[in-house]
DNA sequence: TCCGCACGATACCGATGGGTATCGTTAGGC
DNA sequence: GCCTAACGATACCCATCGGTATCGTGCGGA
């Protein structure tokens, strides 16, 4: 539940459950959920498989518990965006944009952790596959609102369309070059953006 | 080696490697690569373990002949729209942007096998993964081709796009609502081309 | 001081999975 | 009509992995 500061930094030691997730959040994120054993977080996370057992009742557990964090990460940085913009829908959907284009290096050459761990659970029963669910749809449906409030026409299409340029962009990252697509996907969604803005009015720069 | 007059006694089976593929193929596309065993493959083709160890050296080569056949069929794709509008390069990027469209309910709730190996798959040295990035490559190369010879100025970003909005798709298409997914996606790709068109002459039609 | 309890370490279990060895059988080519 | 080779089936080897049981240990609170 304690949603704390997520630092990937377990150079202090936190307490077991804490070192755990961090060791989880590194491991799931570079090798994927299945290619990690139980005994590899705990070796990470300088403790025991017991000491795991102890806080997750199972390695799914910690699998759904790790994407909730995530998420929770992703849903603050809709709560940053919208208090550093309040009012400017626009300038709220760019800086999330460039939320995930800052993010695209971390995450280069390994992708998305809701992506990958959808391609790895496909049982859509399994929790971590509703939180996923969950998230997505809650994320859509603030990127929708923001599309209403900024007054564009079909809120929903846009956000498909900026949805589809994230989500693509975080996974061409994995296996091209990683230099311009930050740069590339700014241009995209402010494309996105204008030319649903002012369909009759294409003549302003999209150029930052 | 080359012998493919194989008879098969009681049914009109394929020969044994065909099956193998084609069982491989089914269940790599619906669960995944590391959860389908060799066993499994075996006896949806209707075969045995052994039979595979004849004819795929490794677990890890039948994955890669997969792949190697997926990315075929998309360069197939390609060769289809290019011959079907021959010296028409926006009528090219729309007829494969329909074909990724079109196959978006096939792949509704499990992805593009491309992103979802690469989930499965981080070790970047892995011939699976080169199959993949060959074929990245090669679909990039494509592309900016098309683009450019639309006369489209900056036909790597168009290209990015395209590619960010098509690899976005089908990602969003795997948890969300797939009945518009198709009619969103070529909506996009029609945005960005005539964006991208005439920056300064947005008064021409982008429907089709 | 002593009790409780979370923690650490190790050994273990059952299941699964990749890969191999070996058997008999069958089909096709000369 | 034989000889080679691919095929089918079974049993097996070894590693890994999720999960459990059982030890011991240190530490804080009443």
């Amino acid at each position: 539940m304690a949603s704390t500061a997520r630092r990937p930094s377990r150079v202090a030691k936190l307490p077991p459950r804490e070192r755990i997730l961090d060791a989880a959040e590194e491991l799931f994120q570079s090798e994927g959920i299945r290619r990690v054993g139980v005994q590899a977080i705990a070796e990470r996370a300088e403790t025991t498989k017991m000491a795991i057992y102890r806080h997750f009742e199972t390695k799914d557990a910690l699998v759904t518990e790790w994407l909730r964090i995530v998420a929770a990460d992703y849903q603050a940085a809709f709560d940053r965006v919208e208090a550093e913009y309040p009012g400017r829908p626009r300038e709220q959907i760019l800086g999330l944009a460039r939320f995930i284009a800052e993010g695209l290096p971390a995450i280069s050459h390994r992708g998305c952790p809701f992506i990958n761990s959808i391609a790895e659970l496909p049982d859509r029963s399994h929790p971590a596959r509703q939180v996923i669910e969950k998230h997505k749809a809650h994320q859509t449906r603030r990127l929708v609102g923001m599309c209403t409030e900024a007054g564009l026409p079909d809120p929903e299409q846009v956000a498909a369309e900026i949805t589809f340029a994230l989500e693509g962009a975080q996974v061409s990252t994995q296996n091209g070059s990683i230099d311009q697509a930050g740069a590339r996907l700014m241009r995209i969604i402010e494309g996105i953006i204008d030319r649903h803005r002012s369909p009759l009015d294409a003549s302003r720069a999209t150029t930052d």
